[in-house]
DNA sequence: AACTTGACGAGGG
DNA sequence: CCCCTCGCCAAGT
């Protein structure tokens, strides 16, 4: 019995199954995926999960804080390893560490949908 | 069962 | 623009 243990990480999966849709390239906020769960998530719980997450099956380093910076701090990786590996994916960082989210945040489909200008529909 | 911690976000000064 | 405070919820002790 090795496989019903899974059953206790739902919540946690729900979080994962969003990180690995961002495209190389393109990163989320916390609190944009705690938005999408809604249901009980919150940025901290969100940020809390993907603590957890496998640095070999979930692109974790996508995942930024609202404010387009890393807030790994100083977390059991080298200080800054995860904007390292988003300049490697083509993310430019300035000086002060942040990126431009208008340009790298990225949404799964369905949720996208939020400043869509209407084509004068009646008009 | 209760308190504390934590890869956050928004608001106020 | 930077700093501080409150809220938020799961997991560890």
């Amino acid at each position: 019995m090795n496989d019903n243990q899974v059953n206790d990480s739902k919540y946690r999966e729900c979080v994962y199954e969003i990180v690995r849709q961002i495209p190389v390239g393109r990163v989320m906020t916390y609190g944009q995926i705690a938005g999408i769960l809604g249901e009980g998530y919150t940025p901290r719980t969100v940020g809390f999960v993907m603590h957890g997450a496998d640095t070999k099956e979930t692109p974790w380093q996508r995942v930024i804080n609202s404010q387009g910076a890393c807030s790994t701090g100083r977390m059991t990786v080298p200080v800054n390893l995860q904007q390292q590996i988003l300049e490697a994916e083509g993310v430019k960082f300035n000086e002060k560490g942040r990126c431009d989210l208008n340009v790298y945040r990225w949404s799964p489909e369905g949720f996208e949908a939020k400043e869509e200008k209407q084509p004068s529909l009646f008009g």
